[in-house]
DNA sequence: CGGGCGCTTGACGGACCTCAATTTTTGTGG
DNA sequence: CCACAAAAATTGAGGTCCGTCAAGCGCCCG
């Protein structure tokens, strides 16, 4: 059972755009040059319960969404970093709420293809299939974290987060160990002691908090199923 | 951690149908009126790594998606019940297996909308967009399963069942006790003991090992968060 | 009737959570 | 640049929920 300490981020402001500004930016692509709005730590992107109006793409930084149960336990369900889409998740009322781990730079796109539509363009409704396809796909994949033991939901976690980053056996994560706990369905301090167990076992490094070196990423690879 | 014991199932067989037979049901609708092909308990649908060529919906009947970890952990991503679509959850490649829970009466639907055609339906596109973003919100909604606990999770399934299932306090599950382990992550033991410590507090009553009354809906309601 | 499969029940152990104290790191102002 | 406070992370001890293993029961179908 996860964490029932975690704890809801500090910052809650509303998301940056108003309504009427973003309109059209999504009528032709799903990439528009469009100047991108920047969010500090922690701060919200958009909360659960709201309509869904857009959806977003980060330029720089990194976000979370996560969903809250009425007791205060916490999942987080996706980190994003530059390049992904984020805001996928749902169809009409966002089930989640999106938060920026880093300051972040964000693009909104406006989502302006809903069915009752008509004159939507074509390739824009299969972009943004796509990524709604790819989407589903990452999220089942992460359900696979939960048949695994804390030290293996570790090692997948470190080994994603090296191939997100496209960096190798050398990177900064984004996140504290509060938002690493949540998205593996641990606690804090089984995650440290995780951490500690893999350094000491020289399989990595952790010279300071947010810095990981993965040593051995052959035997790391051979440690999860 | 989930259960290691968790058995393969014992038919597999071809998807029954052939690559080239069904097409163009999809061109037009999501729905067509065509002959539903059948599938004995067990009988695989599609299986992982497959070429993903149609969606499915059930006729009647009731159908298990699942992965399966190399050493035999097996993860069930969910259940579809007649009405339902399913096949949605890969772009390209199935990361899941498709097999019948019950005896099943299935239609197959072409998915001839992928992103290099351009004369496709845009309708037909909206209603898959559609359709892969109710599955992404099943998707999530089922992960929040695992911030809970053995009991909150099977009192969480059997509401979900008896929503899905459009009945109310009296119903039949159509899977076995290891397939709801394996779609909660516990094991068929825990199951098991959370269903007689329901029953001994008069939540419900287990006539048979498939039957399941809900007693005290407002209190099944009010132990899960 | 009897064999096999699915489910239940019990005893036990272990992996991870909980609680609490300490250490390290971060952030801020002089 | 350093000092101090606040936040984050580590570390340890102890407890608990659920997994593991094993036996037993009931039911279905030949």
């Amino acid at each position: 059972m996860a964490s029932y300490k975690s704890l809801r981020p500090l910052v809650k402001s509303c998301a940056g755009w108003p309504p009427s500004a973003a309109s059209r930016w999504f009528s032709n692509s799903v990439d528009p040059m469009v100047a991108p709005a920047s969010f500090a730590r922690n701060e919200e992107i958009f909360g659960e319960g709201e309509p869904v109006k857009y959806i977003f793409k980060i330029e720089s930084g990194c976000v979370r969404t996560c969903t809250t149960l009425n007791d205060g336990r916490r999942q987080i369900g996706a980190f994003y970093v530059a390049g992904d889409y984020f805001g996928l998740e749902a169809v009409n009322i966002h089930n989640s709420t999106a938060e920026a781990v880093t300051p972040s730079k964000i693009r909104a796109l406006n989502r302006s293809t809903r069915m009752s539509g008509s004159a939507d363009d074509i390739v824009t409704i299969k972009h943004l299939l796509n990524l709604t396809g790819m989407e589903l796909e990452r999220t089942q994949r992460h359900n696979l974290i939960f048949l695994k033991s804390a030290r293996e939901r570790v090692v997948s976690f470190l080994i994603e987060m090296t191939e997100r980053l496209h960096e190798k056996n050398d990177f900064n994560l984004p996140m504290g160990r509060q938002d690493i706990a949540d998205y593996l369905g641990l606690t804090i301090e089984t995650v440290s002691r995780m951490l500690k167990q893999l350094e000491c076992g020289a399989m990595i490094s952790v010279p300071t908090n947010r810095r990981i070196v993965l040593n051995n990423l052959p035997a790391l690879n051979h440690m999860i199923a």
